[in-house]
RNA sequence: GCGCCCAUAGCUCAGCUGGAUAGAGCAACGGUUUUCUAAACCGUCGGUCACAGGUUCGAAUCCUGUUGGGCGUACCA
């Protein structure tokens, strides 16, 4: 239903009770809501809050607000009113000129530019090892947002923070070094990135070989991983990174490149992209400026052993440190460095960290600070917290090899895509280089899908053994819905110019359909609002069932009537549409034929 | 210990600021194609919304407590 239509529901309901029950309400006490399907109409009032005033029964105020609602409003064909609830059906000529004027648009379901810019930081990865299913749900969930966020009037920047620096990283090199024999991505014929990963993963055995020894030469656990050698050698390899030793850095820099060429591959595999990316490398030693400033406002305090705290305990936090001892930063004081750098680059009215779940207190103490020292923009930051991707085993662990590798699980998911279609032999007379494409399509529309048809801050499980469906809830069924309609469309030779006229009469199934594309916008805004892919997933797969339902009920191209055949094909035209401006929103992609 | 998050059908999930008899998909069972793509459609089966109180005309939804699970609580990131 159009805006316009609900304020004037709204409007008139509060002139009803106010003319007949002589009350006078605020708009917050109309609630409308969708009409239940075993009941007629399409837009129900909720008259409970009325009775209090009417001093009548829920049925008798519901039928007296009724009349007076279709006397004003020329929209409504006809109302009943069961139990406290007015459910009022609207003409059908109010539904085709909501097609006819509104949702054929192309501009329908985006917004206006409300000149607002906010950032997106997603990704973040480490440039140590490779992506696996836990990245790829945050790569998802930040590029899908960053889309809503456009489709709803913002200027958008998608950031990538690289993780490209710090002792993680030399513990890939360090083993790269002594145990790698000059392998390269040329001469193994590796993605960079896993080149890098196995030698994380290599690193981590030793050195718990080096632990078992060390243990079994009468330390205890914790004296022996500090005291291992390789682990040593690694934090000597840190501190002459700091200092800018020429061999470190070259070795660091060949083997960052080699994983850039591998996160290069992956991303443009997922369809992801940013505007931005910022590297650790660069920004570790932002932050100092804000202690400085945090002690000189008295934020802050110092310790006599020369650290830096914040005291957040009236907060319902702890004691936080913020700078060490030797003056080096930890983790927060980047970040408050870098959102200050961020800020000071874009002036930004909203900046949004899509980071996993684990880091919830980080970010909760990170923007208070940012809060205390008085930043103005800190109240438009926000923590797009997700819950992590579990197998059923228990948690991915790069170093223990328990994880779904994001390459390998596109590799698989496309390759399934191709099976399945095969199976039913819907691409024989496909020309070869299209079927690739549709099969990737196909297998990532389903895996995206997936991911990001849950509430982002649910977590998920995910059986490897239990491969990911093509049917029903999913993405392949949506996008089989687009290809079916377009597909009708072909055969009609369907045009956007053609005339618009009022049919006869709409079924109850279209008019459901226009119910549903009535409600997109809507939609949109609120997905935007609560940073939320889920929603717009959720409607879109409602919308395709509708529409399925539509196409088994009604014939198009053989409609009785050649203008309800272009009312119908107007009305799939539009479907189509909003499916694929959905899906797209979620960064999936739709094919004409499938 | 303290803090944050989660709990809805056998499984995976929806359920908007409280509103009608809590909905989908999968799985199981049955039906639909000489007609626009059967990756579809229709039907059957399946729920004490973790539990106990409270607020309300009305609670899966809000509040309190309990239980179960996850995460955090580092001079790691």
């Amino acid at each position: 239903m159009s805006d316009n239509l609900q304020n004037n529901i709204i409007i008139q309901t509060l002139q009803a009770v106010n003319e007949l029950y002589g009350a006078v309400l605020p708009e917050s006490q109309v609630f409308l809501q969708e009409t239940r399907k075993e009941f007629d109409g399409q837009i129900t009032v909720v008259v409970f809050p009325f009775t209090r005033y009417s001093k009548k029964t829920p049925e008798q105020t519901g039928q007296e607000i009724g009349e007076y609602l279709q006397q004003r409003l020329p929209q409504i064909s006809s109302f009943n009113t069961v139990k406290g609830f007015l459910n009022i059906s609207l003409n059908d000529a109010y539904w085709a000129n909501l097609l006819y004027t509104q949702i054929i648009h192309k501009a329908y379901g985006t917004f206006p530019t409300n000149s607002q810019t906010v950032m997106v930081e997603y990704s973040s990865p480490n440039t140590n090892k490779p992506l696996h299913l836990g990245h790829i749900r945050n790569n998802l969930l930040g590029y899908s947002v960053a889309e809503i966020l456009k489709a709803a009037g913002y200027t958008v920047i998608k950031a990538n923070l690289v993780n490209d620096r710090g002792i993680h990283i030399c513990k890939s090199m360090l083993a790269w070094q002594k145990f790698g024999n000059g392998e390269t991505p040329e001469s193994t014929g590796l993605k960079g990135d896993h080149l890098v990963g196995n030698y994380y993963v290599i690193f981590d055995q030793v050195y718990k070989e080096e632990i078992k020894a060390l243990v079994a030469a009468g330390q205890t656990e914790e004296e022996a991983k500090k005291n291992a050698p390789l682990i040593k050698e690694a934090q000597l390899m840190l501190q002459r990174w700091e200092a800018g030793d020429h061999a470190v850095i070259s070795l660091w820099k060949t083997m960052n490149s080699w994983v850039y060429a591998g996160f290069a591959e992956t991303y443009r595999n997922l369809g992801v992209d940013f505007d931005q990316y910022y590297y650790e490398s660069d920004t570790y030693l932002l932050g100092k400026d804000i202690i400085e400033e945090g002690l000189a406002k008295g934020v802050f305090f110092r310790k006599p052993d020369g650290s830096v705290w914040i005291d957040l305990t009236a907060d319902g936090l702890d004691e936080k440190l913020v700078l060490r001892g030797d003056g080096t930063s930890v983790y927060i004081t980047q970040d408050l460095g870098t959102a200050q750098h961020k800020y000071d680059q874009y002036h930004m009215d909203q900046s949004i960290y899509v980071v996993g779940n684990e880091q919830d207190y980080h970010f909760k103490v990170l923007f208070l600070i940012l809060e205390k020292l008085g930043k103005s923009w800190a109240k438009g930051l926000y923590h797009l917290s997700y819950g992590m991707v579990d197998l059923p085993s228990g948690k991915m662990k790069s170093r223990e090899g328990t994880v779904v590798d994001a390459d390998d699980l596109m590799a698989e998911m496309t390759e399934t895509a191709k099976a399945r279609t095969e199976e039913l032999g819907k691409t024989a007379d496909f020309p070869e280089e299209d079927k690739g494409r549709l099969y990737h399509m196909i297998g990532l529309g389903a895996l995206k899908y997936f991911l990001l048809k849950v509430e982002p801050k649910k977590r998920l499980l995910f059986d490897p053994k239990e491969s990911i469906d093509f049917q029903g809830h999913t993405g392949p069924f949506i996008q089989y819905t687009h290809a079916r309609i377009q597909s009708v469309l072909t055969k009609a030779s369907y045009k956007e110019t053609s005339a618009l006229k009022q049919p006869s009469s709409l079924g109850i199934t279209e008019k459901d359909l226009l119910q549903a594309l009535s409600n997109y916008p809507s939609i949109v805004k609120a997905a935007a609002q609560t940073y939320s892919p889920a929603l717009i997933a959720n409607y879109v797969f409602e919308l395709a069932k509708l529409y399925n339902k539509f196409y088994h009920e009604e014939s198009i191209l053989k409609a009785e009537e050649e203008v309800t055949k272009q009312f119908r094909l107007t009305l799939s035209a539009a479907t189509a549409a909003i499916i694929a401006k959905g899906m797209k929103l979620l960064g999936i992609e739709v094919p004409d034929r499938m």
